[in-house]
DNA sequence: CGCGCTAAAATGTTCGGACAATTAAAGTTT
DNA sequence: AAACTTTAATTGTCCGAACATTTTAGCGCG
């Protein structure tokens, strides 16, 4: 009777499932699983790495976690991708912590008026030249100290103009009125960082010296049909603001592959 | 002698692990097991819930997979959050991929020197005032025209100070270097966007006038135990340079909601 | 040929046990 | 009081076994 064939382990270190799940993903790349097959069965590879079926689940499962493999009862271990890159994940769990804010500050509408965009706005706005747009100017300050914070232009589709009888009232951030008011869910924000100087209309505003340096952050809402219905471009004066943000490894695998049955 | 107390399980279908991932959940919701506090012990949950080390272990994998518990040998199971809500996810490929540089860019040493780190500067790099670091200063410049893109402080730990060798063949990003000439493994960025101005001494060497507005982007890479072995901070003279970056809506490991089957 | 049933194969769930590695607290020594 | 050592608690890894559930393929029958 021939002996079972065996796959030879990586001489690394570490745990038994982990150099099980490499050596698997090594014969993912080389192509004696490729992507669309099914890899051996668990019990197959069991005799396969002389392992227990517990740590070879173990194994498959670091796979599975890393997207590489889609596992059926029934069926099998499909092989889904063959490569997984690390990827860096940001997560929000809520768009409001993209605003750096806090608690007790408050906003206060000091102009609004209906703006056609263009030129460098337009840019800004990522809309074409002519656009109209309803424009809430106003200042955020700290609750207590009445400190100012920042100087903010909101940008709103006109037809969501109506808000800005809504937010003397409300302390929290304008996508949330918008939201709750006329139905809109945020699908997706982008967000654009730059420098400037403070002008000289906003230096008394902002309490500070026309010319100092502030940061200006610029955030795109989308929302239902991945229409832009507000953008939000705010100005704070250094160095009272930074934006920070962080980045946690993860995976993600690199192609999506879908089986029609 | 008093009987062990128990949790009496939810009147749901699906397999127990599950209905003991959910108690534990609803516990943790009911403040029983609040934010910041451990859970009990595997051993205490299996007298909680009679059931085996094993399927508890599954319960509590479900609850570390939805991001709700962290879990530490030695220590126990830390409660991390109470709910996982949709949350906005960026990703990154690659860490390459948190710079805007255009490909065609190249990086040249000007400087290389031991820092003591102190007041401000170790506020910067996170580290208790005193600590030592090399500091690797340089230029990036477009390849063809040569126009300057930034000025960049490299911060390493002393150990790895011999990159700097290395660093003048190389194109990429130091923390690549790194990654290659001692095995770290990056597992952590975390990014802090500022503004400033531009100095008297920089001036020249980025070839605009002193006191022009300028955005700041210091990233912190952490390694293989969380320690952090490289900082930068660079500095872009406005308006060449946006930082931009964009969120999806995206839902954490949702397929732990669904015991439909 | 098509339908239904059956059997085999595959993964999912659950129990039991044992030892290793890590952490934090308690205890001891200097 | 500080530094070191020991101990207990806790999770990580690994083995064994049994039954359940789902899918696929094959067989037999009308």
């Amino acid at each position: 009777m021939q002996p079972k064939a065996t796959i030879s382990l990586p001489d690394e270190e570490g745990p038994l499932y982990r150099r099980i799940a490499n050596a698997l993903m090594a014969g993912m790349r080389e192509g004696r699983f490729p992507v669309g097959s099914l890899l051996p069965g668990e019990l197959e590879l069991i005799d396969l790495f002389s392992a227990s079926r517990h740590t070879v689940r173990e194994a498959l499962r670091v796979l599975e976690d890393m997207g590489l493999v889609r596992r059926q009862r029934g069926r099998g271990t499909l092989v889904l991708s063959v490569e997984a890159r690390p990827a860096f994940v940001q997560m929000v769990r809520s768009p409001s912590e993209l605003f750096s804010y806090p608690e007790d500050s408050s906003f206060r509408v000091l102009n609004d008026s209906k703006v056609t965009a263009s030129g460098a706005l337009s840019k800004r706005l990522q809309c074409t030249s002519g656009t109209e747009w309803a424009r809430i100017s106003g200042l955020r300050t700290l609750e207590g100290s009445g400190l100012p914070i920042c100087w903010s232009d909101v940008y709103v589709i006109p037809e969501y103009r109506r808000i800005v009888k809504q937010l003397g009232r409300s302390s929290g951030p304008v996508y949330e009125l918008i939201a709750a008011a006329f139905g809109e869910q945020v699908q997706n924000i982008g967000v654009e960082i730059y420098a400037s100087v403070v002008a000289e209309e906003r230096a008394a505003a902002l309490n500070v010296e026309p010319g100092t340096p502030s940061l200006c952050v610029c955030r795109r809402y989308r929302g239902n049909n991945d229409r832009i219905f507000e953008v939000s471009i705010s100005e704070h004066p250094a160095p009272n603001f930074t934006y920070s943000f962080e980045f946690d490894r993860g995976w993600q695998s690199s192609e999506h592959w879908s089986w029609s049955q």
